[in-house]
Order: structure tokens, then sequence, then C-alpha cells
DNA sequence: GCCTTTATTTCGAGC
DNA sequence: GCTCGAAGTAAAGGC
């Protein structure tokens, strides 16, 4: 996680920073004065003033002023930033088709622009949170339930490799589906066939269980759930591997004491 | 127009930058490490995550990732903002009452502060704007209609001082009422006052006219001016000064030339 | 893929 | 103050 400042720079200064922030996939932050043109599905133009223009590296782009929770102008994710120098101006730009969008944002004066990498946790996030949540399940297997014991990760089936493969409290044969976050009934299906395919490895009669593990799980796959005969369990990554994209939904949180040393704003 | 920055800023130093960026009114930007709590009308909590934590002086506060148009979490306009240090962390905490909501967000890491003073803008906004638009009506009369003649600004009539008082083409007394934005039905009352102030001051009979110029009105008001037998007219003040907040309507914007020297971003 | 439903919706207008 | 409706709604879930 790093940053990196540029104030009060030149414009070509301000474009080569711009080039290489995109280059890396860095949240870009810049503050100046400039001017707003979108064009799009509707349309608006705003003059000179103050703004501090957001561009992620998911393409979304916010221009906002020092009011409202709303940005004044934006673009949604899935567009793409372009930068140049124009008329003496550092104009940025983003473009989206389908609908045809486009924001033009172009600064008389860039007070400062600041680059923030977050690839460290992009990479994490994809490659680690799922391993993170077996990793869990192993080290805690009651996660899954009491009693529970693991014999197998990635146990080959029929149905193809199954994330955690044990037996529970009463010995029974017991299928794990590991997610790292809100699954919809794909996941359920999923769990099934695992659980289907132990059932005719197993001697005619074998009870096999199955558990889908992850933070939360839609209605409808709860309900393919109940009609397999399978259970769910909420459970997230540990805290710090795929934290930060919040994808499962809000969980209840406990008031908090009082703070001190403090200083109000507004 | 100022923007000073705090780089890897220790929690203490991180707390007076805040301490005084909110004194001052700044708007400002945190990135870093950090877990968020929300807890309010829903209820939620991340795990530590690279954050991008914008903070405004009317009380808004949003919590940006790299993905996505809206905020993972945010506080709206009207919310009060305290900064603390605590347990080695730095807090931010974001209040509001009615609904009572609270946003609260601790930095593990504080990567980069940002502080953007905005007061210029601000000031000239609030205090310069109808003023420009006045300067404007006065310069160009026939912007209220061809013809216009103004003669007194802020004449003094029972119901008040009038912006700018005038006679139309064919001599009738003209009250010409500004608004730097779009007006609801209260603006229309009000210029109906002037026009019947003035009318008691006039020799029985004697026929004044009213004229609001704004850049819209609402449905109500156009109504409301029709049965009074007054004008609108569409003006607003000129580019650079009222500038900035986006008030009005989005208004059609022409079409721009192509792009050079531009970097691709997602 | 498109459609429907939800949201800490936000935001503005009318009352 | 509250209620109602629109939004460049955005985003998730279901089909």
């Amino acid at each position: 996680m790093t940053a990196t400042t540029l104030h009060d720079p030149a414009h070509r200064e301000a474009l080569w920073a711009l080039e290489s922030a995109f280059e890396r996939g860095d949240l870009v932050t810049l503050f100046g004065d400039c001017t707003v043109e979108y064009d799009g599905r509707a349309a608006s133009s705003l003059g000179p003033g103050a703004r501090l223009l957001v561009l992620k590296p998911d393409g979304a782009a916010l221009v906002h002023t020092d009011e409202g929770r709303t940005p004044v102008n934006w673009q949604p994710p899935g567009s793409e930033h372009r930068a140049a120098v124009r008329d003496g101006r550092l104009r940025v730009r983003s473009v989206r088709t389908s609908p045809a969008e486009t924001l033009d944002v172009r600064f008389s004066d860039v007070e400062q622009l600041a680059a923030y990498g977050v690839t460290g946790g992009r990479g994490v996030d994809v490659v680690g949170s799922e391993a993170d949540l077996k990793r869990r399940v192993l080290a805690e297997p009651e996660t899954v339930e009491p009693g529970f014991e693991p014999l197998a990760t990635e146990r080959e089936s029929e149905a193809g490799p199954i994330d955690v493969f044990g037996r529970d409290a009463e010995g029974r044969p017991l299928v794990v589906e590991l997610k790292r976050r809100r699954v919809g009934p794909d996941a359920a299906g999923q769990l099934a066939r695992y659980v289907a395919a132990i059932e005719r490895e197993m001697p005619d009669g074998t009870d096999v269980r199955g558990v889908l593990v992850a933070p939360s799980i839609t209605d409808r796959a709860a309900d393919l759930l109940a009609e397999d005969g399978l259970d769910h369990v909420a459970a997230a990554p540990p805290d710090g591997s795929a934290a930060g994209k919040g994808d499962d939904g809000p969980s209840p949180t406990a008031p908090d004491d009082d703070d001190d040393g403090a200083d109000r704003h507004s």
C-alpha cells in the first residue's frame, strides 16, 4: 500500500503521474479548479470551481464538491479513463459505451494529485481468500459444527474436487463447500452434486451430509439446500484477508464506548 | 484554494491536522488501512482494508474502496465529524441524530491525509452570486426584456428593498426580483408583495409589473406568478461566479472534439 | 443476458 | 417538519 502525492504540479507532471497511476491500477484523486461536462443519459455542464475528482481502477469516476453525499457528476465502473493536456489545461476524460456516456473534467489548476496503490489487497482478495477460509475451517473444525473431523481437502469425486471432506460427530461422511462471499443457487447445486457423487461411492443407504460454508446465502439458495437436506453455516474468511470489499450484507455491530480528545466538524 | 498534505503521519500528527482542518472547514481525505463500523438505520462492519475516507465540511462522510460508484459506507450531510487517537489508532467518527447514526473509521495506518481549503469558492458563491446576477442585469437590461430601463437597485419599499427597479419599454414601473438558483413559491410571493407595495405608492390604477429573474422555477411558482400577472425570465449568474455547486438542472452540452496524448485506465 | 426489487437509497418539491 | 415521487438512481437477486 503506497501513496504518492504531487503538490501543485505542472499539467505535464500531472499527466505523467496520471499515466503511470493508470498503468499501476492505482486509485487516484485530483483536487483543483476545474470545469465539468457530462453527456450521456442526460447532459450537464458545470462552470469553474474547486472540486475533488476520484478515479478508480475499475473505471468509476466521481466528481465531488465540498457539499453533499452524492457526487455532482460521475461515471459508473466499467468506464475508461484517459488523460491529456490540451489548451494549457489538464483534461481527464472518462468514457463508457452502452450507454454512450462521457465525463470531461478540465483542470485550469491542479492543486494536488494523489495516487494510492491498493494492489496488495486486490491480489490477496482474488487468489487467497477461499484458501484462508479453508485454513480457518481446518484449524477450527467446530466452525462447521461441533464434532466435525476433517479428513481430506480437494478430495476427488465424480463431480469434481471437494473443498473439505470429513466426518461428523456421528461418523457420517460430510462434504464441505467453501465460498468466500454471499452465494446463490449455483453453490447449492454444486454442493448437492458433490453429495450425490459421494453417495454413489458409498455402500447403498449411507447417509452423506453436505454443509455450505459462506458468509451468507440468498433465499433461493437456502430453499434449495433445505430441499436437499443440506446445511448452511455462516462463516467468512478471517479478518484481514478478504476484508475491504464489503461483499457480505450488513452485520450487527456492538455499540461503542465514547470518545475522547475529540474535535468537532460541522 | 489550498491543499496541505501529510504523508505517512503519526496518529498524533494526523489528529492535529484533522482538528485544524475541521476548524477551517476544509474538505479532508484520508487514505490508509482501516476498519469501518456503521450503526444506525442498518448496521455493518468492515474488517481491515485499504480505503479512502472523504470528510466534507457540511458533515457528509464517504468511505470508498477501489471499486464501485457507491461508497461502502457513508454518513449524510448534517453529521458531525470528530477525531481522536485511541488504542494506538486514529479514530474518525461521524455522528448524526434523527435518525441516530454513527460511522466509525479506525485507521491502523494512515498513508496520507489531505486537507483542501475550498473557502474562496464558498464565500464568493454565497455572498457574490446574486450580486453578479444583478451586475449582469444592469449591464444588459435586455436580459429582463427589450426596452427595460433600470432606475434603482435596492430601492426601498414597504415590503422591503427591491433588487432592481425600473421601467419597461412602455414606461410602466417594473419590479425585478433576482434569484441565483431555481426558486419555489416563496420567491413568487416575495415578488408579488413588492409589486403590491409599489402599487400602493403609485397613483390609483397604475399598472405595476413584476419580473422574477432566476435560472428556473418550480411549476407551483410558475402558477402563482401567472395568477398574479407576473413574469419569469430564465437567466443565471454569469459563469465563474455561482459556478461549482451544480445548483440548476442539467443543461445541454455541445459534443467535444477528440482527445490526444491520452492514457487508458481500466 | 435482461428484468425486478431493494436501498442506511439520495434528493428535491410541495404541503 | 413530513410526504411523495423521480433519479444519469446503483446494485443485488431471480429467471
